[in-house]
DNA sequence: TATGAATGAGGGTTCATTCAT
DNA sequence: GATGAATGAACCCTCATTCAT
């Protein structure tokens, strides 16, 4: 009964995500959400009971799906492969890294908000998991300086991969190119 | 003679800049920004006419800032002092760096906007030509493999040192370490 | 066996008896009716095809009945009895004056909106009709002084009903005590 | 400096008390208060940062100026005296009575919300004190049989003054024969 | 000139009502 | 005949901007 939904639960996430890159959490509104759904802004709340929830569900969700995502990793593989497989995935979630950024300047307007940002803050260590994982490898295997900071390589990391692809290499070199100089940096061996 | 400004541009430009690195453009208000300067809305109006021409003249202001900044390089020095020297550079424009990558988001309400981002945009390419100078420096004394897009090695060295310094270094062995990934990447020698 | 049972007039009259008197006309919304009754909101159009025509239709019934309750009086006892009688009856339909005097804040959306407010105002002398006689009756029995204005004793009779029981008496007690309030006042004899 | 004003607090309040008087609480909107007084919705809120807040310091207001009236009352008159004065009062606050019934329906955004609302249940109870110690007062000196119940007397007094004048009475005969029917009854002497 | 006052557009949200299965 | 889905109007509130002193 009743008629045909205009849009699913995976329309909205998928429009969410659309909008939420291209204007950033604070210009996320819902008469543009609404408009990318062809929709009015009223149906938008048969879904969500308001904008903080829904913008926090769909970070878990893709926080849910991240972590997933980097924990299915061969940890068997050499240093080298790890480091491949992992920068292919990463690269999959690019811009799932700067959406979850936007996590913390979400309003705590109910407490249903404040317990799944920490929902979201707790996800968030279980997504460097598998990275510090692969850096202590290295650490191990004699890669990588035992004494150097892991903060600072995984930030290395995140940032590389953040890497504008302005030049418009084909994906696999442009994988290739950012593993080389997360590797070895711009010098020549 | 009139009576004394309460505000010159220069308090406007140091207040807008540390408004917009506290904000972010889109929670940027004018309201915010005459509290900063201890002065009335209206008064703003008086030196801009709207927000988005004060924010790209800001932008344009800062953007010149860096430019000459960068520009100042002494080329003469060798590959890695002027790696260095380029870098400490840039850290003196780290928000800044965040504050030019909004550019892109601010609405074009006018057409002296949509002219003044494309200023930006030519500026922008100022603001690389020490660092292609550098990089291109690198290749010719054989640092740099000469095959190696230069877009992507720009665009390495710019995400690198935005890298956030979660472990709380000191500001010297941080752009020492920054340096160091830029160079040779997380692999031990 | 059979599917739950739709819901009758008699079950949305009861629904909107208790909604109306627990949050008032304003406070009154489809939503919550539906909910009392089970049933979703498009269905109580099937019935009424707007909220106004709903509540009115509502008010005129109740009216019906409070008319019916009053005038089933017997005339023909005593005129203290009589006034017991009708306190008593009148104290029944309390929440019902009170429904009844939102009647004017209904919206005249459409004509029949207007027209049925009329019958009810109309109704509302018919009301009154019993009480009226009754004050009559006194004036003829010398209970009461016949230079009085009968409509400021109709008010008063209804006022006084409406005066709340925050000492919690006994509702025989309490109607007892009205009584002699309305007869003597708060002198002692 | 700055234009002149197109209404004062004291507009705001006189539209306030208008306004709630012909809808109530719940029909009460900035769109209705604007209106009345030939402002912009937004133009309120330079002087209340909220509906809430403007209606609860609306209230605390009248409920001061009730207080300060009901207890200028001079208590050494003769208990009749006394009870004429009274009435003279309360009927200058006729609809305020009704308005701070509304008090309780008021919801509780904000903390100052919350006080507020404390405080004028508070002061609820300083309104009653005259009325109780005239009470009191007519116990004492044989006027009320000391039996009686205070609540329901204060009740039937309050109760009383709200008989709507239907039959067009000058006010004076008004509260004289309210005076009366509170004090006598319907009956005769 | 700088200001306080006012505004209109737009944001989030709710609600009566309609639509189409 | 009842439902779930969708809508538009209206509500409260904020913000960039203009007005008039």
């Amino acid at each position: 009964m009743g008629r045909d939904k205009k849009f699913s639960t995976h329309d909205l996430w998928q429009a969410t995500h659309e909008l939420i890159v291209e204007t950033g959490y604070q210009g996320f509104t819902m008469s543009l959400l609404a408009a990318k759904l062809h929709v009015s802004r009223a149906a938008i709340y048969k879904h969500y009971p308001n904008k903080e929830e829904l913008l926090i569900d769909f970070m878990v969700e893709k926080m849910r799906y991240s972590v997933t995502l980097l924990s299915e990793i061969d940890f068997t593989q050499s240093f080298e492969h790890q480091l491949r497989d992992l920068l292919e995935r990463m690269f999959q979630l690019k811009d799932l890294h700067q959406i979850l950024g936007m996590a913390s300047t979400i309003e705590d307007v109910s407490p249903v908000i404040t317990e799944k940002k920490q929902v979201l803050s707790a996800m968030h260590h279980e997504l460097y998991a598998p990275l510090n994982q692969l850096i202590t490898k290295g650490k191990e295997q004699g890669f990588i300086d035992p004494a150097r900071n892991n903060f600072l390589l995984l930030g290395f990391i995140f940032q590389t991969i953040d890497i504008p692809n302005h030049a418009g290499l084909p994906l696999d070199t442009f994988i290739a190119e950012i593993q080389a100089l997360i590797l070895h940096g711009i010098s020549n061996k």
